[in-house]
DNA sequence: TTGTACGCGTTATCAA
DNA sequence: TTGATAACGCGTACAA
């Protein structure tokens, strides 16, 4: 196939050693016999076998990424930003998709550890498990993303969820909503929690007493927004506001409320979370809390980079704000 | 760190050789033997180097995807669908972006194959450049995933534009149109060249001559939509339906037609192309040309691996047929 | 059935 | 400034 060193250093006739210093630009080769070697290097198109010089360094240039999914629109952004900065590193990422599934998870971490992968990012939702926690006391680089561990200190990065809930639960109180339901995701998800956090902190500071009658816990799904809708007018507390967990169960929403024949923002009024394409094509244009899924790669990939060269992260756990942007729908 | 198979050998006292061929499940261990060795790969959680077992069979258990973007959701699920049949088969991919910059293609290209990567799949659109088909012509397994390429025979799977286009202007005639435009994406694109020439297929079946001021040539954005539809609004040719060669331009163009006042599908009927989400959430939903990317990435990575596994391709050149799915905008 | 010896392509440690 | 040699961890042809 391609040339090695040992076919270079054979040609001149100096050993491999020399040709090795003078390709990595080390110290300690005549100026003549580099520039032969790199005469060489050129005129075969020489390419260093990365495979064995990651086996002699006991390192790999490649970093790992798990997330749930990567045809989510959602992840898939901040999925850009780590390999944009990941290449310019001279790294490449190996993307792998759990679907949120433990075992799989575990299978992915036992293949990216075999392949002695530089480090790890775990992108996703909720509480990680056991086996990161051990990851983690392990000295392996590992930055988490968008997620918690409790016992460990491992970097992270996240999206302050619970202020951003907080903003939107606000942004309603202010336009005088004062029944205002939650359409939020999985009870025992991490991400719910914090958006109810932040929905009840808000009413609190209205002196509005939280009814859990006005919450509802569902999955992330539009059918959820379009059922939670539903079940929320056969109560005898219609809400004017619906505060979504995100954007898709807020088009489930949108479209129960129009099959309703009610008037949006007029009768009821709709936030959404994420900000995603739908919020600007669907009608009305959604009010949404936007999430810098971008920064969040890049961020959480610097710092996985801090611990891979083994600088000090500063900011143990970094939290990015979430920003309310304000549409038609409210 | 881990154990290595030297350390297993040690502990009983059996060469390198006989634990790997224990682990390796190839003949020639005593029962007993193997059974101890086994049991010392289960206590001591024994995990194989996979760096030394690539350089020692000279390839690695890796494939190279490369594609313009993997936040597009276009790519975003193809890609999806490379990683969960690469996982079955026990590899893992590398997702490289070149946003179609050449430069990248090659950087990437060297260093995937620096690296042994064991094949590499170009997810992408128009023509493949030079540097691919000779990569092509060297036996390095490749597969092209709606690329083409000309000189060379490249395995490859494409999705039928020509017929997607033609469906969707048929079904257009169908309804009585006759004056209809065509907002379409670069001119020098292939997969615009395809869905222009499927459009002026339905258009001559149906002995319409060809109008070139109706069609536009822009790139694949909501404001080339817009913009576009300005632009036919100003001809003296004013069309009664509106072919937008992707979904984002159609968005673009229901929302400048709307702007106008006008009603869809009375006034103006619009299909999109792609089949991405907005279209059942915009008003109103719009018929489009679904894409199977999902299958378009399936196919290409078993293709790969009967490359790899050097088996015969039985399908050279794989076409997938796209559907058109009616909705509310024509 | 088992062990020896070498190769994979590179880096790194000593001597020379 | 150089070169020989070992090491990285594993696979494998050959010999025992």
């Amino acid at each position: 196939m391609g040339v090695t060193m040992k076919d270079i250093a054979r040609m001149i006739g100096v050993s491999e050693s020399t040709v090795s210093r003078a390709i990595n630009n080390k110290p300690g080769v005549g100026a003549k016999t580099k520039k032969k070697i790199l005469r060489l290097v050129e005129k075969y198109n020489y390419q260093p076998n990365q495979l064995a010089q990651n086996l002699a360094k006991q390192e790999s240039n490649m970093i790992g990424l798990l997330l749930p999914d990567i045809s989510s629109l959602f992840y898939s952004e901040a999925a850009r930003a780590i390999q944009d900065i990941a290449a310019k590193e001279g790294y490449q990422v190996i993307v792998c998709n759990t679907d949120g599934d433990e075992d799989r998870e575990k299978n992915y971490i036992d293949w990216l550890q075999a392949n002695k992968i530089a480090g790890i990012i775990f992108l996703g939702y909720g509480l990680a498990n056991n086996k990161i926690i051990n990851l983690g006391l392990s000295n392996y680089p590992i930055v988490l993303a968008n997620r918690l561990v409790e016992e460990v200190m491992i970097p992270s990065v996240v999206i302050d969820n619970a202020t951003g809930a907080f903003g939107a639960t606000i942004h309603l109180l202010e336009k005088g909503h004062k029944r205002i339901a939650l359409i939020n995701g999985p009870q025992d998800n991490l991400q719910s929690q914090n958006r109810l956090q932040g929905y009840k902190q808000a009413l609190n500071n209205y002196n509005i007493d939280y009814n859990p009658k006005l919450v509802i816990h569902k999955d992330w799904s539009r059918e959820s927004g379009y059922e939670g809708f539903l079940e929320l007018l056969d109560s005898d507390e219609v809400p004017t506001a619906i505060f979504a967990a995100n954007d898709l169960i807020a088009v489930g929403v949108i479209e129960a409320i129009k099959m309703g024949g009610y008037m949006i923002p007029h009768d009821i009024a709709v936030v959404g979370f994420e900000d995603t394409i739908v919020t600007s094509v669907i009608e009305p244009a959604l009010t949404t809390v936007s999430q810098p899924m971008y920064e969040l790669g890049a961020n959480s990939v610097r710092k996985l980079f801090s611990l891979i060269n083994k600088e000090e992260v500063e900011e143990k756990i970094e939290i990015l704000a979430s920003k309310l942007i304000v549409r038609k729908s409210t």
